[in-house]
DNA sequence: TATTTACCCTATAAAAAACATAGGGAATAT
DNA sequence: ATATTCCCTATGTTTTTTATAGGGTAAATA
């Protein structure tokens, strides 16, 4: 399951996504329309700021706002910047690896053999669903 | 990512697929083979034998073994079982399904529909892969 | 039938991760 | 100047995961 920051993140995004014609958004809005801790949410905007996916603007007047394109923001990215790995084991995780302490020799492991192939087809899902995607079931 | 418990579950059922000509097999063997708590692994155990997946045998020479045939245990039965829902969402979830607190509207609901079409889609994958295919990758 | 073996079951504790809050700092509009 | 709003780091709380403990029960064997 995705954590809450990775959901809430979603949400975000998914708000500034349907306010991009506004100039920006406040943290304090999209809190209050999802009933989520106005704190909590500010680091998750930092991160996601961070990551090139929001801009902001301080003092009056200022918020958040999109700068990407919702087509280009596909779920896998956001799940790995606020949860970390998509594979299911980290010793087949392409961008957290590490190995798998049990395991003797990985090249002779079954279950990690699986597991690679497991995570191919996963990307493949989360990367072709974007936040265009959400946008458009609303 | 899987917890440990589900995955020393998958070397477990690995580890009594790769021995089913002997009668059983003892959760220390397993335990020692993989470096894991004897007794840890003796509650995960317990879990797939009531989940039908293992027999066992009390007293002197007893111990588990593979009561189902290792294409007919796909690795969606084993993550539910021990990690639980497969969904990313627990508003998509077919087995453990929970209302977001954070969404008005559900229906309505973008981030919601477009997790459903994923858990679709990894559901697919998950019921596709079996302790078959692992055991052919050792 | 006594003894040993090995699974059965519940409770509890330690460690890690997730979730949330706090509080002052810096930039900007008016 | 001042109010507004994001910036950043640190800390506390809660929940989940991971692991351990210890006695109970069934079966094989002698």
């Amino acid at each position: 399951m995705l954590s809450k920051k990775t959901k809430y993140a979603l949400h975000a995004l998914t708000y500034l996504g349907k306010h991009r014609e506004n100039k920006t958004v406040l943290i304090q809005d999209i809190a209050e329309e999802h009933g989520i801790s106005h704190k909590f949410l500010e680091n998750i905007l930092l991160e996601l700021r961070k990551a090139g996916y929001l801009g902001s603007k301080k003092g009056k007047g200022g918020g958040y706002y999109l700068i990407k394109e919702p087509k280009d923001i596909p779920l896998s990215r956001v799940i790995r910047l606020l949860d970390g790995p998509i594979a299911l084991l980290p010793c087949v995780s392409l961008n957290y690896y590490e190995p798998c302490a049990e395991c003797k020799d990985e090249s002779h492991c079954g279950i990690n053999k699986v597991m690679a192939q497991v995570r191919d087809e996963t990307l493949k899902i989360l990367e072709n669903k974007t936040l265009q995607d959400i946008l458009e079931g609303e």
